[in-house]
DNA sequence: AAGCCACAGTTTGTATACAAAATCAATAGT
DNA sequence: ACTATTGATTTTGTATACAAACTGTGGCTT
């Protein structure tokens, strides 16, 4: 038995606390709790079939990504994050995943740029795949592993930490993010230029580009707002 | 009963939990359990006077602090920096908080204004105090509480939890940071500075002289290594 | 009638008991 | 002598019971 959503990147931990961390994170992404609803403690138990301990545990970690907010004795809630707070939290993530693009170029390995190569490719095939609608779950983990091994061949962990407070709640608006195959496209091209500059080991043009895309995916995320440093 | 350590600034949840927090934390940073030793919840529990609960979740925080690096079914070690991790560290932590000193400047209220000049005014009349000798924690206290002020007038969540992942780390290492003389006095001419660069609401220049405090923080933290981007 | 207080019910925080996993030591085998 | 393996011990992960805090309702007072 424990399903646990077969052989993905698993978060670590005890069996159940992982178990709770994946099933409450899927309802949030999934929009089944909308944001700024309460979690009570009670009915995660009853819906992750683990014991309220994991299910603690789970919030915490949740909320060290940003996604719930907890209130000492209050409980806990799913993060809302106002047009302003958006705004800010993605000039954040472009300002250290540009970072981590530029000492990626400067510290990767052979390995890195396969794997990267790998996702990025692959992203790239379903973007000229045209006709056929775009399908989203696809897109958005191609894009996640994409990001995450950026991240991985910059070997900083301060870098990883940082990012792990400003990667993860933007992800759960996924449902929201609707790609058209033009956007697609260009997101995948920025995906192959980044793995040119890595791979040139050109820091510079590494973090510019990386820049440069994060912002484009906040401008495809919310349409409006021009202002904004 | 329940000391709690006065007055400061509480991280806040349980009350057992704070403590286990604040009381671990403390040893951390006073050296009292040295960096890479391991932390076992048993030994926590007879230190703290709570039972494993509050200390699991203690630990937990201070894991999202980047004090202590928990394994999942092996234990929680008091995180190990390299001198290269530190490097990378100090840099992550200059783009931090400039953004942090840029957006200030551009979002200060007048209270803000008066609370930094607090801060920065205590720690100038420190350093010119001349003769005597520096009451370290004192300048670590101020140091902190400036800095700390700088990320509030930010008034950016994504910049606070991302900052909380940089800014707490390397204090720990405050016991190895001696201020020469001249070095608190920069140190504090700096903190002016940037006062006055966030009362003129000039982002830039609150940015890149937070940049170069930082820095030259660091510089004063490894004499060594001239390299590093 | 409006506001305040008290009380019951719900929800979170803490302690402890039990289960699973990892560590360490001793022993047997090569 | 050294390595691998097994078993006892330690340590972490989970479940549950209990205590404290908060919430919301009803009645009371002014």
């Amino acid at each position: 038995m424990v399903p646990t959503s077969g052989p993905g990147l698993e978060t670590a931990l005890g069996a159940a606390s992982d178990r709770a961390y994946e099933v409450i994170r899927r309802h949030i992404s999934d929009g089944k709790i909308t944001a700024g609803e309460r979690l009570k403690e009670a009915e995660l138990v009853s819906l992750c079939n683990v014991s309220r301990t994991p299910v603690r545990d789970a919030l915490r970690r949740l909320a060290s990504d940003g996604m719930v907010t907890i209130t000492p004795n209050s409980g806990a809630v799913v993060t809302r994050w106002s047009d302003q707070e958006l705004a800010d939290l993605y000039q954040v993530r472009a300002q250290i995943e540009s970072m981590a693009a530029a000492y990626a170029a400067e510290r990767r390995t052979e390995a890195d740029l396969v794997e990267l190569e790998t996702h990025a490719t692959a992203m790239l095939a379903l973007a000229n795949a045209g006709g056929a609608p775009v399908d989203h779950d696809e897109v958005t983990r191609l894009n996640s592993a994409f990001h995450q091994c950026v991240l991985q061949a910059a070997r900083s962990r301060a870098l990883t930490a940082a990012a792990s407070q400003v990667i993860e709640a933007p992800l759960m608006l996924r449902t929201f993010r609707r790609y058209d195959a033009e956007r697609l496209r260009r997101s995948a091209d920025q995906h192959m230029e980044i793995l040119q500059a890595i791979r040139a080991r050109d820091a510079g043009w590494a973090g510019a580009i990386m820049s440069a895309h994060i912002r484009a995916g906040f401008r495809t995320l919310v349409p409006g707002s021009e202002n904004s440093t």
